[in-house]
DNA sequence: ATACCTATTGCAATCGATTGCAATGATGTG
DNA sequence: CACATCATTGCAATCGATTGCAATAGGTAT
């Protein structure tokens, strides 16, 4: 593959000329520019990127590490970043680290080694697994920034969305819809001040309800749901409302209740979390919460690249949290009377 | 950070020792390797991969070009190859071309120049946008692996699923099952040989039907899909079976008869394509075509990672065609009597 | 004519690795 | 004891760019 030595030697001046010349510096006749400017377009010279990566001391790109995408929240949220991202003009290097974070170390590594400009990391369920390997890029210079908050995730940058809001808005949403019993299928509480499920009881609890331990299904896995709602129905009295954790649990819980013949929402309202695309096109549409995926995207990006460029000076780590929203569409409705 | 240069003053070797050293090579003493590697190891010493790359000529990092993430299909897909290129221990450089693919070119010359070992190019309904620039590259050396086929793909190695022979299976599974009025709602033929619609209509006459004109809905979104839906139902008579061209068509047009009143399979089936996931969580679970995705995944990195080690030595381009098997599910099932 | 300035270009160091070849010293052998 | 052999190690070139500094040439002012 051409380099700038065969240009030179083609046009007949050193190779600090050429790469002068396509670097547009003023420092080069223009006579002397157009005519290599010409002759690399000829001979299709393209720079190599590793060659000034290695010279310039940066890469222009920016590793990304997410768990896995067949939960269809991640790709809604990769592809905001890969646009935002490809905006700034940086490259993306995507590492799957797995249903279970597994591999995160592995790729933080990788990244690493590859010199990467600054990593996105996008925390699963299980918080930040290689929070060692992190706190160690960090302190060799790395900027990281977080996706998602655990017990931990203050010591870095990070962004997460405001889901305790959002719970506290369907749980007011549930109570002015008139709902008593009111059923949780959701993962182990994990996100401290921002977990759904805490943030969801304590503001039922608020209206003066208190939801029954029983009413609280803790789940991992869909296959999981599936079980929860079958419980669920055997229960007495049978709860008029359900707030699952997140729009993919929403969807099999809807599916598993329409299957047992039981409406949505006439006889039990849905409600998930997230606004997938998904959550608009099913029947009944879902009642979710969302607005935050976008944002979130854009803030993880934001703060990353002005930590790359150094425009964010505060050695502190910052963290965002950005707002959500209701969005209520069909799947939740009133309480059906208790009479019937 | 650490490099070569430094580790070796610490131990007071050369920085080629200590090269050796952390290579492994027999050419080094075993206690020099040792004390090297505990040296390494306690100042967090990790190579950097850009010097690397280019004292070798080599990434060790595969491109993949895929349009975009929003249509579950690439999501599935790019998991599968994410997981095949990492276990072929290469790095993912990944791009998104956008739902037109109008960035496939930037994206190309943006991994030509990061000097990526190989390209990966999922080609979405656009076919091979920037077909000079993959010649380019072909020409110049880069391996470059197509995913699906169309006119001027066999200039390429390319990989795509047997989709006319996934079609010719919903064709005879419906007549099976005593249809007799079957509408089409796809997208425009752009596949040739391995179009779906094709295959579809010409196997149903194959069994002595004809599809009627205007049976056969063009559309180039899932809005469009919407509308087919409402126009399909004001006809008479009305159709017993849809053939949808994807899952996620099928999905919607589900929903849309649901909403309607319309039982799906009781009163018309429904069918789709690529065995997403959220074809068998759905209600009715879909009737699809599937078992490829994954296949085609392997085929493409295995292709492509034979091109870059030059074990197949084939000069020629070669294509692959990867099998479809019919999945039967929930949403499809027998003719509704026409005297209903 | 001399000195100086400016515009343009080339030289050579540098980024951080890998690796062929030469150098060194220890050991073995006739 | 002289010499060949072998195991280790270091030297220096190389990958393909960028860039500070020196060099050159032409023009201008004195």
């Amino acid at each position: 593959m051409m380099k700038l030595e065969d240009i030179a030697k083609l046009a007949g001046v050193s190779h600090s000329t050429v790469s002068r010349a396509l670097a547009g510096s003023t420092l080069v006749n223009r006579a002397t520019r157009e005519r290599i400017e010409a002759i690399a377009n000829d001979h299709g010279y393209m720079v190599n990127q590793v060659a000034r990566n290695l010279k310039l001391q940066h890469t222009n790109t920016i590793g990304l590490i997410a768990p896995e995408l067949s939960n269809p929240y991640y790709p809604k949220l990769i592809q905001c970043i890969a646009d935002y991202v490809s905006a700034s003009g940086y490259s993306l290097q995507l590492h799957l680290s797995g249903k279970n974070q597994e591999n995160e170390d592995k790729s933080l590594v990788n990244l690493r080694n590859n010199r990467v400009d600054g990593i996105l990391l996008v925390t699963g369920e299980h918080g930040l697994m290689a929070s060692e390997y992190a706190a160690g890029l960090h302190k060799s210079g790395i900027p990281i920034v977080l996706m998602g908050w655990f017990p931990g995730a203050d010591a870095f940058d990070f962004v997460t969305g405001d889901d305790a809001d959002g719970a506290r808005q369907i749980a007011r949403h549930l109570l002015d819809l008139g709902h008593k019993n009111i059923a949780v299928i959701g993962k182990p509480v994990h996100r401290g001040p921002f977990d759904r499920t805490t943030a969801f009881i304590n503001e039922i609890a608020q209206g003066g309800l208190v939801i029954d331990a029983g009413n609280c299904y803790e789940i991992t896995s869909e296959q999981d749901a599936i079980l929860a709602v079958k419980q669920l129905l055997q229960t007495e009295p049978r709860p008029t409302a359900i707030f699952a954790y997140q729009d993919s649990i929403a969807l099999v819980v809807c599916k598993e209740l329409q299957a047992a013949g039981i409406r949505v929402p006439d006889d039990i309202s849905v409600i998930g979390f997230d606004d997938l695309d998904m959550a608009s096109y099913v029947s009944p549409a879902l009642t979710t919460v969302g607005c935050h995926i976008d944002a979130m995207a854009k803030a993880l990006v934001q703060r990353l690249t002005e930590r790359i460029t150094g425009e964010t000076a505060a050695p502190e780590p910052v963290g965002m949290v950005v707002p959500t929203r209701l969005i209520p569409r069909q799947s939740s409705g009133p309480a059906r009377d208790i009479s019937n």
